[in-house]
DNA sequence: GTTTAACCCTGCACGC
DNA sequence: TGCGTGCAGGGTTAAA
């Protein structure tokens, strides 16, 4: 899950689930679910920390979401590659999976199901939020209104790095992965192992536009559900932005652009997808 | 500073 | 049919 599918989640909490005050709080009995808790000793470490409370605001910041509580403590959820959030209630079979439930005093509850467990859930106090070191390092969210393209290009020529990799590391710019830096990178007409520091003005311009226009495109079509990646949203509908991808996942079919043959090249282990004629 | 590979984990596609 | 293998990916970490 990126920046636009984690956006679009806490969108969806914040209009079904602020206000609503959490009754229990259970972590599931199974090993992984531990995982997902792995910051905290022990289950009740956890538990104790939300129920009998109340979820008052949603933030996000890159791909983490933040559920402040009235309590002073935020619930800090990262979903990695196959975490999300269902809502429920008590007639709804938990999927497999189910790694942690919130029962709401009224109104069902909240799943968070991770198949793949790299998704992680921690409580802190909110004041202590500039100590966790993930949320520290994270770099601007190319949605804030201060992340500006004059910005932009001092950073970028700060780096000798291919585009690509550079644009997932989160302590760059924070919220791309791996599909949405291929669509920023066709979307700006540039390479995946352009360097950094080679860029005209022009094509930083035209970079940092496009890094905001296909963010907000996806999050206008709410995310991207691909087949093998079922992402779906807190009521557990599919995105549509599968359907815009232009090269992602599209090796051998035409450039909706240019109609050449879309190509897929590794690097460093995870894939890139390009059009050659259209990228340079 | 940059680059690469390995690791965490499960489900699925694939080939034999 | 059924099994083993490889791959997918977000992020961290160690090593080159």
């Amino acid at each position: 899950m990126e920046l636009p599918e984690v956006e679009v989640m806490r969108r969806d909490l914040d209009r079904d689930v602020v206000g609503r005050k959490i009754a229990t709080a259970e972590v599931r009995p199974s090993k992984n679910a531990m995982r997902t808790i792995r910051r905290h000793d022990k289950r009740k470490d956890f538990t104790s920390r939300l129920a009998g409370h109340k979820i008052s605001k949603t933030d996000r910041r890159g791909k983490y979401v933040l559920l402040s509580l009235d309590s002073g403590d935020v619930l800090v959820v990262h979903f990695g590659m196959s975490g999300q959030f269902l809502r429920g209630n008590k007639r709804t079979a938990l999927p497999a999976h189910t790694q942690v439930v919130l029962t709401f005093n009224q109104g069902g509850d909240l799943r968070f199901v991770d198949p793949r467990t790299f998704g992680e859930m921690f409580v802190t106090a909110s004041d202590e939020l500039g100590k966790v070191k993930e949320l520290q390092h994270l770099a601007i969210d190319p949605l804030d209104h201060v992340f500006t393209w004059q910005a932009f290009g001092n950073t970028l020529a700060e780096h000798a790095t291919k585009l690509k990799p550079l644009l997932m590391d989160q302590k760059f710019i924070s919220g791309l992965g791996n599909i949405y830096s291929d669509e920023v990178l066709f979307h700006a007409g540039l390479r995946y192992d352009r360097m950094s520091d080679s860029l005209s003005s022009q094509e930083v311009r035209r970079l940092y536009r496009a890094i905001q226009e296909t963010l907000q495109d996806a999050i206008r079509f709410r995310g991207t559900t691909l087949d093998d990646e079922a992402y779906v949203d807190l009521f557990g509908k599919p995105g549509e932005y599968q359907n815009e991808l232009k090269v992602y996942g599209r090796t051998g079919q035409p450039c909706r652009r240019c109609r050449s043959p879309i190509v897929m090249v590794k690097l460093s282990g995870r894939s890139a997808y390009l059009c050659p004629q259209c990228q340079s």
